[in-house]
DNA sequence: TTTTATAAAAATGTAGATATTTTTATAAAA
DNA sequence: TTTTATAAAAATATCTACATTTTTATAAAA
């Protein structure tokens, strides 16, 4: 065996699964949109079996609906859902930011400190697209390097599980952000606002800068999908 | 048509689905138990691909552990997970709690005297079996009426899911609970002073106490889990 | 023992059969 | 004409049976 000793065989419904996923959160197939057997069969080469795994899964994570006998869709979005996921995303991490802050730990802080640093070296020196997700996959390493000094593995999950839930959305507030120098300063301005208040000690007052952190983007958000017809 | 017109048609994967969640929860299906296709399939009296799918969502669960081409576990307990799951569950329904109390509302109050009061009623009246079921479902039932007022759907589908994840390691508590009357005598005076905290709306309170009282059944369940040999 | 070869068991996948829903066409009633 | 009801047709979802691939168990050879 080569590599890295990490080899996962994956059989073809994780594939799908994979990819359609990725397929929606990119906006690939729409919300509400109906997933016909057919199509998807096509598009992923793929028979009907595994094809329904991959959709099963994305059922229990609720990225897509299920009738029976009707088949598969897209899960709307709303502005209801929005409030609502970033509401409990936020407060779930405002907890997790709490606890990590009481935990504490050298290699927590050194990590977060690690991660704020790389975050703040994705400049406009790439082109547009690969610096959008340059941005995005550190920005998420910074908060996940917050995050995992909570010491719990359950917590890590739900939180995992908030955040792909809310990766829609989540993707229509990151093209506005990036693409703004001055919505990207306000943003640098508030890590750094966090950090300190996480190296600080005071857990409580870590909680609210978190909470409030997290709740920010809404309002562009909301904006977003009223221009798109969405309510 | 008859009926209440929640008519919900259900296909194969479905009645496995539920049927086996059942049977893990219940021990028909051990941790660490394999769960071999062939048996299964002879079991729910249905093909492999419904099979697979129902135990694709299970594995979603995390009450199933799946390995590409190697099949499909029942998850394993340990006593570690056991004071995770029931950490993360404490914190989580402390936080809702919370959330709840500041919220307030008649309808809500209401809601948790009525729980309280029928799950006070149950008593030994009852055979065994039929007294544990009771006790259970009305246990649920008033911690559900609590839940219910923080106003997010979403975390209240988060409480779910650990919910879910606790019930085998609930189950094991719930024996000794249930037909122990000084526990029961217990459980009732910690709910006491929990309605009284929730109704006087100090919910920083209320909060530290639901979190102590979802702790509590730790020590218990990890004697259980000792004495099968389960570390 | 350790390795290699072989056979049995099991998981996974496909194709086609079956059942259900949706659409379309047609006709009756308003 | 417009609406409503009905029936046939098409599209679609679902399921099973069988074929293929992979893993595991067993035995022979080094």
């Amino acid at each position: 065996m080569t590599g890295t000793g990490t080899e996962e065989k994956s059989n073809l419904a994780d594939i799908a699964y994979v990819q359609l996923k990725r397929d929606i959160t990119e906006g690939v197939f729409r919300p509400g949109d109906k997933l016909l057997m057919s199509a998807l069969r096509e598009r992923y080469d793929i028979g009907a079996g595994p094809m329904r795994e991959a959709l099963s899964r994305l059922v229990a994570e609720r990225l897509v609906t299920a009738a029976s006998q009707r088949g598969f869709r897209v899960a709307t979005m709303s502005i209801d859902e929005l409030r609502d996921i970033y509401f409990a995303r936020a407060q779930l991490e405002a907890l997790i930011t709490e606890l990590a802050v009481q935990k504490g730990g050298d290699s927590w802080e050194a990590g977060i400190i690690a991660a704020a640093h790389t975050l703040s070296r994705v400049t406009e020196i790439h082109a547009p697209e690969e610096m959008l997700t340059l941005w995005d996959s550190r920005h998420k390493a910074f908060h996940l390097a917050i995050a995992s000094g909570c010491g719990s593995p359950k917590l890590l999950e739900l939180r995992e599980t908030m955040l792909d839930q809310a990766e829609r959305y989540r993707q229509l507030w990151l093209r506005e952000m990036v693409f703004s120098s001055e919505a990207l300063e306000r943003k640098r301005e508030e890590h750094r606002v966090l950090v300190d208040k996480l190296l600080s000690g005071k857990s409580t007052e870590a909680r609210q800068e978190m909470f409030e952190h997290m709740m920010n983007p809404i309002p562009i958000i909301t904006e977003i999908l009223c221009q798109r017809g969405i309510r």
